[in-house]
DNA sequence: TCTATTGGTTTAATAATGCAACCATATGGA
DNA sequence: TCCATATGGTTGCATTATTAAACCAATAGA
């Protein structure tokens, strides 16, 4: 007996419902895309949408470190030139970076962070403070976050109810807006 | 005048330094990998290394809500299975997933959160506030955390310092460990 | 004026993702 | 008990994203 022989092209013994498309397109015959996720009513999916992909978070932190310049973001992160300049190009089309003639009077532009861009700060935190209390190997963690005036390590982020007592994930529930 | 030709394989007026090499390829012939942040220093990385691509984060958000099974985070997502099979997978490697039993008596596994799974909720969070508070369409934005006693929004995830007072990213640096 | 730096773009190759077909096992019902 | 359907995947192929390296125009520096 023949072993199984996978069927790609139509076949007559195949019925009419049952029918077959090549892989790769849908059944418009359109392109495959990769999933976005614009215009979700989850407000997580959302955020994926604009800062859910490595290097964009990367960058924004290299921003929170006071990185401005195309080229050290790039000597900073290692990632090839032309995924860098897409990469800037969503920030900035999307409000999260901004750029700005160069601080050193140079004829070159700066990439700085909008307040929007400003406000993943706790999305890093949260990252940051997930692997530190985590991570199978802490001891590889380099740095630690503290606060600039006692250079003591900051808190934990933590979820409090409206009174400001502390919220397990099991204590929140999604509501209706 | 000809137009600019791209030169891709060696010429003679090539000097020895200016090497040539095949696109897509290092200078030991070894394939072109994706690069991984495994091993990083930085804790941001070391976390994006583990979820740093979307479908995992929206497993993890589906877990939170309660989604079990292979079957129900297929449908809710909407991803393919082969992926859904691939991220599962690697999510339980890490330790953020574990199956069991099914809870409902059957022969199947259920997905569920472990506690390094359930760390993970203050960065949903802070995903989800970032989108509350910067999202240009926050009309769209279906749902609210509340909690699940008084039914009122949590509030913002607030960085403190060691005595408890507030931090702006401004007021923060890292320090070495 | 010449050279190096900066900030990209282009090309070719590999890796990841997506879609649909396929399949083995489990479950439910007649 | 038999059969149909659901479940939880795997496989194959097309498309897209990412990568390394070559290339280039404009700027900066000497």
């Amino acid at each position: 007996m023949q072993p199984h022989k996978r069927v790609i092209e139509p076949t007559p013994w195949r019925s009419q419902k049952d029918e077959v498309r090549a892989p790769g397109k849908n059944k418009d015959g359109k392109m495959v895309k990769r999933t976005s996720l614009e215009g979700n009513p989850c407000p997580i999916a959302r955020s994926l949408d604009a800062i859910g992909d490595w290097w964009s978070l990367l960058i924004i932190r290299d921003a929170f470190l006071g990185i401005r310049r195309f080229g050290a973001f790039q000597r900073s992160l290692g990632l090839a030139k032309n995924i860098l300049t897409v990469r800037l190009r969503a920030l900035v089309d999307r409000g999260i970076l901004a750029t700005e003639p160069a601080a050193d009077g140079s004829a070159y532009r700066d990439y700085v962070l909008t307040p929007k861009g400003r406000g993943l700060f706790p999305i890093l935190v949260a990252l940051r403070q997930w692997s530190e209390e985590f991570d199978e190997h802490p001891d590889e963690i380099a740095t630690v976050l503290v606060d600039r005036a006692h250079r003591r390590p900051v808190r934990k982020l933590l979820l409090c109810a409206d009174d400001g007592t502390p919220l397990a994930p099991g204590e929140t529930m999604l509501a209706p807006r």
